[in-house]
DNA sequence: TTTTATAGTTGCAAAAAGCAACTAAAGTTT
DNA sequence: AAACTTTAGTTGCTTTTTGCAACTATAAAA
């Protein structure tokens, strides 16, 4: 039973439709014989700095939850637009000023009240980048990098973005246990300790470095960078880079089990 | 810098609005600001039935792509609907009469040119049911099961449908690997082996009995329904019932590397 | 009773991971 | 300059997990 095929369907607002005729009146069909909600994207964007995972967070200037902090993100622009994932991308160039290394869709989230003001659907996507790489623009008092404990943040959050940020903590976690995604939160060139630092940051659990080691290596997504290195204290470290490959790459298990 | 709270932002419609006084007011504001698209909800619902993957597919009647297969779905109505969530779940009833056990959104898909009626997203859900529990209702000469051969049907669909259909069975693939939802493509009470030719249907490759005996067990998310047996030829099979915990079961591996 | 078909178990070899001790290469201290 | 400290990277052995094949079990059919 289609509903768009039921004319005694209730909530329908709008005439019923003859047999569709020209492209004009094809254009307006159905797409006007039911109100819509608001149509939003937001972003999370993850970045690892100071031992930590960071949020990009903005502040809302106005209502509802003015005052409080929020995801980036606001109204897909039909007209500008060509499609969500575009509108997330420029969005993303909006608050950051770099096109993100990874920009992934997580979820949408949509119901009558997680907005005062409409019946509101947003599509989240979540972005992963190095915290070297980000520009803050527009007004850098409004938009600064939040830490994450756990799946949330010191702040209370406005709209239903905590949630949101606990699904996208979420994602990213179980995504490193089967993918090279972390790759994105480093610049780059970078070594395998860094490598390994981070993933432990983001699972909160230190990892074995031989077993650690032998997964990346074997997994053969990243490429030596010959006679680079990275120094600091004590052994300099060598330097690699993510080889974008296509292929999957196989891993027998996931990557916290290499807990120690 | 939030596109919402930018007055120069091109695209917008509606005239500007002073600092937010009422109520009305607020829910009013900014909802309107730009052109919304339209949004749809559709649904990807898997069975398993004849040792093949299935998915339930309706015959369009109207344009655009009158006559042509297409996932079942539709008009989200605000309305109606309090949820995204809970206007997928009513659509599913809608089509198969069936609460089902498992629905999971998959993802929003959403572009200027999908639908030539109008700049249309839809968030699509993919549900597993068991192929004895459906029941079409409405006009069953519209709404029918259709073979899944790899990632795509025998038929061409509509919109871009096909693309979202492999996704959805690539969603499925992944997600039996980490997972134990292809219980739900089985009546309650089920057998190993039943489960087992389940996987194989899906993964397309040939288990070892052993492994995945194994594997299952340890999990301990199947509860033995003691004396019940499953009879047929050869040696009757022992019947079991998924126990619904909430924690995550951990695996080694991932299930396809039980591939014989 | 024998055969066939399917269910379910067992034992061992092979692969992968856990773990700790080792070597390597730099700067720092004495 | 030698010894020490720090971090990088390797190695080898133990334990766990898996792959695989052969085995037993229980029913119906021949």
């Amino acid at each position: 039973m289609i509903e768009r095929d039921d004319p005694a369907e209730p909530g329908r607002i709008g005439p019923t439709i003859p047999e569709p005729g020209g492209a004009e009146f094809l254009r307006r069909y159905d797409a006007t014989r039911y109100e819509k909600p608001s149509f939003t994207v937001d972003l999370v964007i993850f970045t690892v700095r100071d031992e930590h995972l960071h949020v990009l967070l903005v502040k809302r200037a106005e209502h509802p939850f003015k005052g409080c902090w929020a995801l980036p993100g606001g109204f897909l622009d039909p007209r500008r637009d060509a499609s969500v994932d575009t509108c997330a991308a420029r969005k993303l160039i909006e608050e950051t000023g770099v096109r993100a290394p990874y920009l992934e869709q997580l979820k949408t989230y949509g119901s009558r009240d997680r907005d005062p003001r409409d019946w509101t659907a947003t599509t989240v996507y979540f972005a992963l980048m190095a915290s070297e790489s980000v520009r803050l623009v527009g007004n850098q008092a409004e938009a600064c990098w939040v830490g994450v404990r756990g799946d949330r943040t010191d702040f209370e959050l406005g709209f239903d973005h905590a949630r949101i940020l606990a699904d996208a903590v979420e994602r990213l976690r179980s995504k490193l246990e089967y993918t090279h995604i972390a790759v994105h939160l480093l610049p780059e060139e970078f070594t395998l300790p860094e490598l390994q630092r981070t993933y432990e940051i983001i699972l909160q659990q230190p990892l074995d470095k031989s077993s650690f080691r032998r997964r990346v290596i074997q997994a053969d997504m990243l490429e030596e960078l010959i006679g680079k290195q990275r120094d600091g204290f004590g052994r300099p470290a060598q330097l690699y880079r993510f080889r974008d490959y296509d292929r999957r790459t196989f891993f027998p298990r996931s990557i916290s089990r290499h807990a120690r």
